[in-house]
DNA sequence: AAGATTGTTGCTTA
DNA sequence: TTAAGCAACAATCT
């Protein structure tokens, strides 16, 4: 599940790859999927236009137009990817060392689950550049979406996250003033994208089993220590996170459809049954926040 | 074969 | 007015 570090290691490796490239062609592979939000008055939007930026707000991709004032938005929800093929030329692959490639096609190296190779039954959209590379939306499951809006609606949009968890803004004080007055279990002050962007559930289970709290603790009994070291924490891991290029643990996988390194680190999720790495208890796995939870009993108070 | 999987929205209830 | 919790969404896997 693409959550703050994997969208922003996309993020920063198609920065390097489509800035100020031409968009000569839109394909549009999934017609009845009104949810790809690109039709017909979006095609001549795009064609003949340049991604000038790309930024994030939480899990959010907002690509930066130069003609016509608008911004392309790109959530990916659970399995969404993009993937990016260089031009295939395949002498000129053989010098760089792309060792996967197959010529004339676009099969990556070594890549696993529905990354493989694109397009493949889950692609969506593929945008064309004009030195024919191409980027492809795939999408599993169809819960992410493609939308062009303008400045006024992506303000708009941008209002409704709370602070990027990296930035000062994210600090004791505020956390603090959020949970007062809630009664909520911490996992669900996480998981909430209007008070912190960006965290999803592999994240929110790993924070607090570092940060030794119970998911299910109610906010109002949190003390300033413990709030100090979520703080802490949440910063730590997702750095992290940001430095191995995110988790992969089903569909994730980056532009180039590699997988996430942190996976190795994780402490909880998906470690239900298995020992604790902190103490001799065994990870627990039960619904909190409406979501599946793992969480050392033992370690986590 | 029903239930779980998850990010987000939208609805209901308190 | 706002917070909290849950269903719904899609498609696949167990």
């Amino acid at each position: 599940m693409p959550e703050l570090p994997e969208v922003e290691t996309i993020k920063n490796d198609l920065k390097r790859k489509i800035l100020n490239k031409k968009i000569v062609r839109i394909v549009l592979k999934d017609k009845k999927q009104a949810r790809a939000g690109i039709t017909g008055a979006g095609f001549s939007v795009l064609k003949n236009n340049y991604i000038t930026n790309i930024n994030r707000a939480g899990k959010l991709l907002i690509f930066k137009l130069r003609n016509k004032n608008k911004y392309l938005l790109i959530h990916l929800k659970m399995t969404g990817q993009l993937i990016y093929i260089p031009h295939p030329n395949p002498l000129l692959r053989k010098e760089r060392g792309y060792k996967g490639m197959i010529a004339g096609g676009h099969k990556l190296s070594d890549s696993t689950g529905v990354g493989g190779e694109s397009p493949n039954k889950y692609t969506r959209l593929i945008f064309n550049f004009s030195d024919k590379s191409k980027l492809f939306f795939n999408d599993l499951r169809k819960f992410g979406y493609v939308k062009l809006v303008g400045l006024k609606e992506l303000d708009k949009i941008i209002e409704g996250y709370g602070p990027e968890p990296m930035d000062k803004s994210f600090n004791f004080i505020y956390l603090k003033s959020v949970l007062k007055n809630r009664r909520t279990s911490i996992k669900a002050i996480l998981l909430n994208q209007k008070l912190i962007s960006g965290i999803g559930n592999i994240y929110a289970d790993e924070i607090l089993f570092r940060a030794r709290v119970k998911p299910d603790r109610r906010v109002n009994s949190l003390s300033d220590k413990e709030i100090t070291n979520i703080v802490k924490v949440v910063k730590l891991i997702l750095e992290k996170a940001i430095k191995y290029r995110g988790t992969t643990f089903s569909d994730y996988v980056d532009s180039r459809g590699k997988r996430g390194n942190f996976s190795q680190f994780l402490q909880v999720y998906g470690r239900t049954g298995e020992k604790c790495f902190g103490c001799q208890g065994v990870v627990k796995k039960e619904k909190i926040a409406g979501r599946g939870t793992h969480y050392c009993e033992r370690c986590q108070k």
